[in-house]
RNA sequence: GGAGAGGUGGCUGAGUGGUCGAAAGCGCUGGUCUCGAAAACCAGUGAACCUCCGGGUUCCCAGGGUUCGAAUCCCUGCCUCUCCGCCA
């Protein structure tokens, strides 16, 4: 959520904003509801001046045991005007709110300006794509050849783009999670196991709602959702607080099943791991003053890179354009993970800032040294996303003869196995 | 799911329909004292919104209602606790 000030005041500022991002949002209709607004509560507060005075001489008058019947009947009045007015506010709050929620946040001057991922930006490579003397075998291939990946009986238990992990499979998944929750743990991150299931409200304070809603599995007898990233529920642990100072900035990490309807993709990536509507995902979030939102950036940045360096998968880290930037995101990087078996680059990780939009949203605040309350900075990133590291792995590590190396650091978590195959 | 009890400021906890934004204690902040600290004492200590920057309005779980006036009365929902049932 946009601050309703910052709008009225630098209403031009917002525009350009919104016009970088591609979004088409009305903010003269916004401006003008704020005006209306701000008229109706200067007169419905006159009234209400009037009858709280009022009503203490009614109170005294009657204390000393004269009528206040004049007053009273005066006051009758005045009290049906204050509800009539009250009423057209609540209107008006309520249309200015639901406009409002439908505002993106506003991008950084240093995000590339374009209208999809075409105008993305090449911010680095890291490591070097494997020179292979064998034809690689895409993930779902090599995985149903090694008996550890059944995309057929998955198709059976839910239907398409779900998957079925077995032996070994399953048991490097389980280790790849374990490496990355104890590897960030390390590194001081607070562990966290949360609802999966959030209701409407924990989904508005990120920016899934309104929005996204029918990217979103939901319970309608429940008002609740799956979640879609483990985002939700993490970033939204302090919702309505009020934190101190020293306890920011906050480092959080979780590993949550995430679910995604993927509506609208159909055709796209159909194969496979790549895309799937129920998949692993280690997710860090990051809360902290805004004067230390950009360092953390690059902290969170930095940690979400140490898993795939520690696996030593090549990957590149893009600067996503204007266009393509999240409902949310002021500034996004994500990680592109070279996947041999389809010669191309995958997004594995994506890290993002929201500056105070999503504390606004869920009314995050903290208390600094003055003693102000202030809104929190969020932040977070995939570290990592599972199912395509996972088809990343078993591209990468491929053999020649068919059998697939566990990376190094995963072995101790896989009992010491080295091979699978 | 059934029966009962309850939800008040960072915490504990008062509160008769009319100066209650709310007693008291704790905590916290500043000060006095001290070589320093503790103790003691003094002072301060919620948030949002509107503003002609004087001030004003709102908020005692949430949403409705009664009333000239609601933390206080009524209804609905949510949550917590106790007991029963069911259950991994």
């Amino acid at each position: 959520m946009l601050d309703m000030r910052f709008i009225r005041e630098n209403p031009e500022t917002v525009k350009a904003g919104l016009a970088r991002k591609y979004d088409k949002s009305d903010i003269d209709r916004i401006l003008k509801l704020d005006e209306d607004r701000r008229e109706i509560i200067r007169q419905v507060e006159q009234l209400k001046k009037q009858r709280n005075e009022t009503s203490a001489e009614i109170a005294k008058k009657k204390k000393a045991g004269e009528s206040a019947d004049e007053a009273i009947a005066a006051m009758r009045k005045v009290g049906e005007d204050i509800a009539e007015l009250d009423g057209k506010l609540r209107e008006l709050e309520n249309d200015l709110q639901d406009k409002l929620s439908w505002v993106p946040n506003l991008p950084h001057d240093d995000v590339p300006v374009g209208k999809d991922e075409s105008a993305n930006e090449v911010i680095r490579e890291w490591g070097e794509k494997p020179v292979r003397e064998f034809e690689v075998l895409p993930h779902w291939e090599i995985g149903e050849k090694l008996g550890i990946i059944d995309f057929k009986a998955a198709a059976r238990l839910s239907g398409s783009m779900f998957y079925v992990l077995k032996g070994l499979g399953a048991r490097l998944e389980r280790a790849m999670y374990n490496y990355m929750l104890d590897m960030h743990t390390a590194d001081g991150y607070i562990e966290c196991a949360t609802p999966v299931l959030v209701n409407s409200d924990t989904m508005f304070g990120t920016g899934q709602l309104p929005k996204l809603d029918d990217d979103m599995y939901k319970m309608d007898e429940d008002d609740l959702y799956l979640i879609p990233t483990a985002e939700v529920p993490v970033t939204n642990l302090h919702k309505g607080e009020i934190l101190d100072h020293s306890d920011l900035p906050l480092h959080m990490v979780a590993y949550t099943p995430c679910f995604r309807r993927e509506a609208g993709a159909a055709g796209k990536d159909t194969r496979g791991m790549t895309r799937v509507h129920q998949f692993g995902k280690v997710e860090l979030v990051h809360i902290c003053r805004p004067e230390e939102a950009t360092d953390e950036f690059d902290k969170l940045l930095a940690q979400a890179e140490k898993v795939l360096q520690g696996l030593k998968i090549p990957y590149r880290v893009m600067a996503l354009a204007t266009g393509d930037l999240s409902f949310a995101s002021a500034k996004t990087y994500d990680l592109e993970l070279y996947s041999a078996g389809v010669d191309r680059y995958v997004e594995v990780s994506s890290v993002s800032t929201f500056d105070d939009f999503q504390a606004r949203r869920m009314n995050t605040r903290f208390r600094d040294e003055e003693r102000k309350v202030r809104f929190v900075h969020t932040l977070n990133g995939s570290g990592q996303a599972l199912a395509r590291l996972y088809a990343a792995i078993l591209e990468n590590y491929q053999n020649a003869d068919g059998t697939v190396t566990i990376p190094e650091v995963l072995r101790p978590y896989m009992g010491g196995t080295d091979k699978i195959g």
